[in-house]
Order: C-alpha cells, then sequence, then structure tokens
RNA sequence: GCCGAUGUGGCUCAAUUGGCAGAGCAGCUGAUUUGUAAUCAGCAGGUUAUCGGUUCGAGUCCGAUCAUCGGCUCCA
C-alpha cells in the first residue's frame, strides 16, 4: 500500500501497519513525540490499523488535534484516578478543550480543593503503570446494560441520544472503561506533566434546570517544562488582568456599595472620552446622526415594545407618580419614539440615529466581572431604519465599520450568527428573511462565522463580534442586530416613492458594544499601555530639581497650550524615581529637564518605546507627538514592567 | 441564581496549637536639590468584610449575610 504523508512524501508498506508504526519507520523522535493522526483526514488513534492507499497526518502535541487527543487522556486518567479514590462517583462527561480537559462528575459529598492533591497523587500513579489504551465497540443496547449494570446514569443518557444502529465505542485502561469516541493516545504513560487548576460547578448538559455537577479541570502536557511555561504565562496574563491595572492606573473602580455598577475615576474618564470622541467623528463621517433618550420611561413603553413580557426580570423598576416605570435595559425603544416624533419620506432612509445611552440590567450575582460584565453600561447604540432593499448595504456598511473599529485598535475577531431562540416574538417568515438578510451580508463580505442556532434576542436574529481578553477568554463586544418587530410594534412607517404608506426594517448595532467592556479589553490587549492617542497622560515633565522648576513650568504650559494632555512632577525626588513612577503608570512620554536643556532651550526625551530618545527641540517634539496622536499609530513598547 | 474558594491599613502580604494585630510600598512631616526604574529619618494609618455564636480569651473555631475570585447558566 502507499501511504502519502503529509508534505507529500509517500511511502510504500506490506500489509498491515499500525499508525505508530509507520511513525516509527519514519523517525523514532516523530513516534514519540505523535499523539494521534489524521488518516485520510479523519481523526484516529496511534493504534489505527492501515492496509489500503491513503493519506497520513501524523498529529503531535503542537497541533490542536493532537493536543485534544493528549488532553483526552488526562482526562480519562483523571476519571480513572477518581474511580479508585472515590467509587461512589458518578462520571458524565470529560472532554478536552482549548487549555487543557475536565471532567464532570456526580457525587453526594461534593470535591474539594484537598481531594484534587488526592486525586493528583493517583494520576500520577497511573501514568507510572503505563496502562495501554484498548479501543472496542458493542452494540447499543449492550452498551447501555454495561453502564447500568456498573450504575451510570449519566453515560446510559449519553447512549441513549447517539444515533441508533451504530456500534457504540468504548476505551478502556487497566480496570477503567469510558465510553468514547477517541482519539486516544497508546498508554498512559505519555501524560508526563499535568495539574488540576480548579473545581467548578457545571449543570448537567448545560441547562440550569438540570442537576448541578462537579467540574475538575486541568491542563496536561508531555514534559513537565511545557506544563511551567504554561503557568508562567498563566501567571504573566494576570499581570494583564484589567481589574488590576484599571485600580494601578486610576481609571476605575468597583464598591462594594454598588456591586456591578462601575465607577470611572479621572484618568478613566480621559479614556473613555477620548474613545467617544473617535466615536463621534467616526459616525458623522458614516453619515450617523446622534440622538439621545432617557434613563427612566414609562411601563407602557415597556409593554409596548415587548421588554415587560421578555426581560422584565432583567429590569429596575419605579414607581412614579403612582405610575410604574423601568429604567432602561436598552435604548431601542426610546430610538422608536425619536422616529415617530415625525412623519418619513423614503427619501430620509435609511436613517442611522446613533445613541451613547446608558442602559441598567439586572445581571445574576455570580456573573459580574470586573468591566467585562457590569450591571449598568453605555452602549455605542445605533438604529438604522431603511427599506427592505438597503438591508444588505446597510448590514455590510456597519460589519464594514465594525472591522475599521476593531482593525484600528489592532484586535482579531472572530463572528458568529445567532437565529431564532425558543422565547421569541414574530412570524416565521419574518425570522426567516430577517436570518437570511444577516448571513447574505456575512457571505457577500466573506466573513467566516460560525452559526450559534437559538442564540438570537427575543426580537430578531444577530450577528456577534468577539474580542479576546487576556487569558483567552473571549467576550461578545460588536453586534448587529435585525429587527422586524419592532417597528411593527410602534407601528412605524414611512412614506414611499409611490405614495403609500410602508413599513421600515430596523438594525440595532453597536460597534464598542459597551464601552466599560471595550476599556476592559483595550487595557488587557495593551496591558495598561495605551497608544499615544488614547494614554490619558501623553507627557509627563520631570525636573531635576526644583532649580529648573521655572523652566519645566514653561514646557508643561506650552505642551497644554499645544493641547497634549501633561502632568508635571514637582516633587523634591531624585530623577530615578519620577522616571520609575513615570514608567509605571505607562505614560508613553518622559521629558527630563535640567541645566543642559534650559541652556539650550530643548527636552530630553525618553519614552516608553524606545528608552532614551535624546535631547530635542521642544517644538519638533510636540509637531511629532500631534502627529502620532493624529494618526492612532499604535507603537510597539520595547520594555515592559 | 448555582458549584467551589477567598475576605487583615490605599496596595502587596505576615501573625506558632485560639493568647498584646505586624512589615514593605503608597500617604503625611522634615532633611536632601538630586541626570534616566526606588535618598534618608520620623509620623500617621485597623471595630481583621458585616452580624451573631462558642470560649476566661477569636484575625484564627462555628453559623448567617455581603462582596470578590474561578467556573456553569445568561449576556454587551
Amino acid at each position: 500500500m502507499k501511504i502519502t504523508l503529509k508534505g507529500g512524501t509517500v511511502k510504500e508498506y506490506e500489509g498491515v501497519m499500525s499508525v505508530y508504526d509507520i511513525a516509527k519507520d519514519i523517525s523514532e523522535g516523530l513516534a514519540r513525540a505523535a499523539t494521534s493522526a489524521k488518516v485520510n483526514g479523519e481523526i484516529a488513534d496511534l493504534r489505527t490499523k492501515v492496509s489500503e492507499d491513503c493519506e497520513l497526518e501524523i498529529l503531535t502535541f503542537d497541533s490542536e488535534d493532537g493536543k485534544g487527543a493528549f488532553n483526552h487522556t488526562a482526562s480519562h486518567i483523571m476519571a480513572q484516578a477518581i474511580k479508585r479514590l472515590y467509587p461512589e462517583t458518578k462520571l458524565a462527561i470529560g472532554p478536552s478543550i482549548a487549555n487543557g480537559f475536565y471532567y464532570d462528575l456526580d457525587r453526594e459529598t461534593p470535591f474539594t480543593t484537598e481531594d484534587l492533591e488526592k486525586i493528583e497523587a493517583e494520576m500520577k500513579k497511573i501514568v507510572k503503570e503505563n496502562l495501554p489504551l484498548e479501543r472496542f465497540t458493542k452494540p447499543r443496547e449492550d452498551a447501555i446494560a454495561y453502564f447500568e449494570e456498573k450504575g451510570e446514569p449519566y453515560k446510559t443518557e449519553l447512549i441513549e441520544d447517539l444515533p441508533e444502529g451504530e456500534e457504540i465505542s468504548f476505551y478502556s485502561q487497566g480496570e477503567f472503561t469510558d465510553l468514547c469516541a477517541g482519539p486516544h493516545l497508546m498508554s498512559t504513560k505519555a501524560v508526563k506533566a499535568f495539574k488540576l487548576t480548579s473545581l467548578a460547578g457545571a449543570y448537567w448538559r448545560g441547562n440550569e434546570k438540570n442537576k448541578m455537577l462537579t467540574r475538575i479541570y486541568g491542563v496536561a502536557y508531555p514534559k513537565k517544562a511545557e506544563l511551567d511555561e504554561y503557568l508562567h504565562m498563566m501567571e504573566e496574563a494576570k499581570k494583564r488582568d484589567h481589574r488590576k491595572l484599571g485600580r494601578e492606573l486610576g481609571l476605575f473602580m468597583m464598591c462594594e456599595e454598588g456591586p456591578g455598577f462601575p465607577f470611572f475615576l479621572p484618568k478613566g474618564m480621559v479614556l473613555k472620552n477620548t474613545l467617544l470622541d473617535y466615536w463621534r467623528e467616526l459616525h458623522r463621517k458614516k453619515g450617523y446622526v446622534e440622538i439621545a433618550t432617557p434613563i427612566i420611561l414609562s411601563r407602557h413603553l415597556w409593554e409596548n415594545s415587548g421588554h415587560w413580557d421578555h426581560y422584565k426580570d432583567n429590569m429596575y423598576t419605579t414607581v412614579i407618580d403612582d405610575e410604574d416605570f423601568a429604567v432602561k435595559p436598552m435604548n431601542c425603544p426610546g430610538g422608536m419614539l425619536v422616529y415617530k416624533s415625525e412623519p418619513r419620506s423614503y427619501k430620509d432612509l435609511p436613517l442611522r440615529a446613533g445613541e451613547i445611552g446608558l442602559v441598567h440590567r439586572h445581571e445574576k450575582s455570580g456573573q459580574l466581572h470586573g468591566l467585562m460584565r457590569v450591571r449598568c453600561f453605555s452602549q455605542d447604540d445605533a438604529h438604522i431604519f431603511m427599506t427592505p432593499e438597503q438591508i444588505r448595504d446597510e448590514i455590510k456598511g456597519v460589519a464594514g465599520l465594525i472591522d475599521e473599529v476593531y482593525s484600528l485598535f489592532g484586535f482579531k475577531y472572530h463572528v458568529e450568527l445567532s437565529t431564532r431562540p425558543e422565547d421569541s416574538m414574530g412570524s416565521d417568515e419574518d425570522w426567516e428573511m430577517a436570518t437570511e438578510g444577516l448571513r447574505g451580508a456575512l457571505d457577500d463580505l466573506g466573513l467566516p462565522y460560525v452559526v450559534n442556532e437559538g442564540d438570537g434576542a427575543f426580537y430578531g436574529p444577530k450577528i456577534d463580534f468577539h474580542l479576546e481578553d487576556s487569558i483567552g477568554r473571549t467576550w461578545q463586544c460588536g453586534t448587529i442586530q435585525l429587527d422586524m418587530q419592532m417597528p411593527q410594534r410602534f407601528d412605524l412607517e414611512y412614506t414611499g416613492a409611490d405614495g403609500e404608506k410602508h413599513r421600515p426594517i430596523m438594525i440595532h448595532r453597536v460597534a464598542f458594544g459597551s464601552i466599560e467592556r471595550f476599556i476592559g479589553i483595550l487595557i488587557e490587549h495593551f496591558a495598561g499601555a495605551f497608544p499615544t492617542w488614547l494614554a490619558p497622560v501623553q507627557v509627563k515633565v520631570l525636573p531635576i530639581s526644583d532649580k529648573y522648576m521655572d523652566y519645566a513650568q514653561k514646557v508643561f504650559d506650552t505642551l497644554e497650550e499645544a493641547g497634549i494632555r501633561t502632568e508635571i512632577d514637582t516633587r523634591a525626588e531624585k530623577i530615578g524615581y519620577k522616571i520609575r513612577e513615570a514608567q509605571m503608570n505607562k505614560i508613553p512620554y518622559m521629558l527630563v529637564v535640567g541645566a543642559k536643556e534650559e541652556e539650550e532651550g530643548k527636552v530630553a526625551v525618553r519614552s516608553r518605546f524606545a528608552g532614551d530618545e535624546g535631547q530635542k527641540e521642544l517644538e519638533g517634539f510636540i509637531q511629532s507627538v500631534k502627529e502620532e496622536i493624529v494618526s492612532r499609530v499604535i507603537r510597539e513598547v520595547t520594555k515592559e514592567d
């Protein structure tokens, strides 16, 4: 048979060979590093036998799929250890994930952090035992009977949901057998370094109404050095945590007095306002107008919009003059009223009405997370009213705008399309048309996306844009939602060219998403070292001693006059101390002024980007900084704390 | 909301088996007048998250509440 290896090399073998043997034949080192393989594109174990011509790719821990097999075996080792130590534990599911693996377990007495150490110790034994993993299959009925006898209700439930008629696949290692599609390593011995990282609760099958199981997370690597490197990386990433940096840089704070309600501090306000200035400039260019609608509005409005029925649990309500009012959780109903405030013509469309709207939502307490998930936040909202013919172009326009915004900051993002949820309003036809509109625009733009069935808003399908935080968690920021319910509920109309009344289509959209969340992402993305145009303080003037204070003050005044955000350090401290502090505050430019500078009328420039940049004329320096700010350049930071 | 963990000056952390709450940084005062990542000295700062319990005695043990952290669910 002919085996075509990835890269094009063709090998010929006689009879039946296992993937492992082929890897061994190619090179001993590769066989050791191999974790699994792809045979004709299908993922397979190393012990998979090959007897016919095929394409073969040997996966190592460095590849995504190879990592998956590796972590999956680690999860089986953990389950085996748990069954040895606590045989009464019921097993649910135990997959590999992007970074590591987990297993969901059900046990009368919940697991504690102390148990993790015992489990790790037992896992080490299993690794040492060098148990081979064997795959075998059973007919469906036998498989169910097998787990019924073993008292594993979750496993039987899983099998019952598998397609009928297929053989059920199992893997066993030593005395431990699990329902599993594989692939796996050849032996437990390969899992040299691992750590159980955390203990969490997780609902069976991810449904809140089901029982909560205990989930144990872990990471596993072929070598201890790699595990250490991963743990070190996580430590480093935590230094970029926006909650830590937000406090250190004086950007925002959280208080027990207002759980989930962030306080913006002076420097944070500068950042926020700078972002909003940019937002306004961009939206003006893109043909948007800006409005502002009230925060508190009557219950009647929320009943009309459907929020009272569909969103009441998340809304803060109040009573004014014996009438119910609600604090807005979304801006749209206010926008509807603005549209309705005067008769509209087809010539006015598309009407793009932007609003930086402060919304409040009562999020469940366990869900709050720094600036990423709060109970009140500013949406950079806009509602676009248009004719059906304009849908595709408008959506494309918005997606293009969002891409422009994210590219400016150097963000990478991924896109999701969410379809009709169970709790929704409107006809099947409307949903069909709206969903196709979004899908069509994404296809036109050639944007790759994943589909989330049933994940849309109650009033329409949506496209979401997700950004990553410092430890790789993703957060939804931008979103485009097509809404055919709201215009109907509010009886919106416009006069067409034919003189008849028509109903406009509406898009809700945000680019930042929530200014708060976006700032959180920005902080982590830049590790607090913002590009100069965003930095709350752009230049700090550092006099060598107070002998040069007058000159330093003159430098400071000139910079302020030029519109550059400047601070001056007038304390009687040594220059090293002042520099250290400015550096830790991640200020882009430091201007050291002393005898030499005063004499020559210059400044000694030190930057966060390139260290000592030498003496410069003040005017020239101001010019270059201004250019950097206007063009919103992102300079590489060479020195990190 | 659910599962698990944590809570000591503004920040980072100490405090033996339950036995006088302590340090560094930051702050303030004074001295120092400084040339590219921490000058020296002094002072002040705490109802140990809150409430209750056990005890001669609680930061430490027990219970409740609140907040935070890691997840689940939900979401911008």
